[in-house]
DNA sequence: CCAAAAGTGTTGTGTATACAACCGGCCTTA
DNA sequence: TAAGGCCGGTTGTATACACAACACTTTTGG
């Protein structure tokens, strides 16, 4: 007779986008801040010491714009990986990796691999596939090679 | 010569889902939010509010577990809700709206709808088809329909 | 050279979210 | 009936993020 229905599923197109994303970011989030958390970092920490590792020096602005962050948000951000000693201090010159920050970059990007094997092999590729497909078509609309404008 | 790229785009199937869910959730948020702004209400708020005039009486946990949030994180939006004077007092006792909560809700949704028809045209069925999919792969991965958990 | 503009980062404020610990009610069971 | 357990909700603490306003630096136009 049917309970109170209280799982998220059904593929209906009207679902809400929004909503949709921010919960499957909520669940993927949890899923890898439980990965990092022996190394003592979230995700979100984790993605900004891979990102300096890669490339040392990078301004603030640059990962804004890559990761869409704001730019106020990740300056407090770059503020927390200091506070943790993992990055110099003089981050107006470009963002470097400590000793530590370099340690600590390196056990995430093990982990991130681990991770990221056992969420293709759970989901398969069709699905990888499909966000990237979801992906590359709002990215392709916002940089306005469709019509004009959304912003 | 090629510029510092500082574009995120890439169908690369070796992209970090984590990072692209959490960057889509950015974009598409700041977009809603936007829209919701002239009523004063924020995404997470208004979706708080149309869940709550869709199901009078709807007890936390149960939106807890259908938006997959955390208990405690839900507890402190409902004290937000709380706040605006949009919900009554006795939220043990189940969600209930307050006159100006269901006007507000009622604004929500028109906005809503205005803004998920205009997702859906600048992105396309297909798009939203490819989340969906996307969606509803890990829910039947979650639900342990294939193997064995995946937490 | 200087003043306006544009670009980069920070601060003030508020919301959204998580995990762990706890509280109070209800139910089971020895 | 009293000792536990489970459940739903809250609180302590810490991140993550946004928008607006500001400060500082660099660039640009006269």
């Amino acid at each position: 007779m049917a309970q109170e229905e209280d799982r998220a599923g059904a593929t209906d197109t009207n679902f809400c986008v929004a909503g949709r994303l921010r919960m499957l970011s909520r669940i993927i989030t949890s899923l890898y801040n439980e990965a990092f958390a022996p190394v003592g970092v979230t995700y979100a920490q984790a993605s900004l010491l891979m990102s300096i590792f890669a490339q040392p020096g990078v301004r603030q602005v640059m990962l804004s714009r890559r990761l869409q962050i704001e730019k106020s948000a990740l300056s407090r951000d770059v503020q927390g990986l200091l506070r943790h000693g993992w990055i110099g201090e003089n981050v107006r010159n470009g963002l470097y990796l400590t000793e530590e920050g370099n340690r600590v970059a390196k056990r995430c990007h093990t982990i991130w691999k681990e991770v990221h094997e056992q969420v293709r092999d759970k989901l398969g590729e069709d699905s990888l596939q499909a966000l990237a497909q979801f992906s590359d078509q709002l990215f392709s609309v916002k940089a306005g090679r469709n019509h004009e404008s959304f912003p």
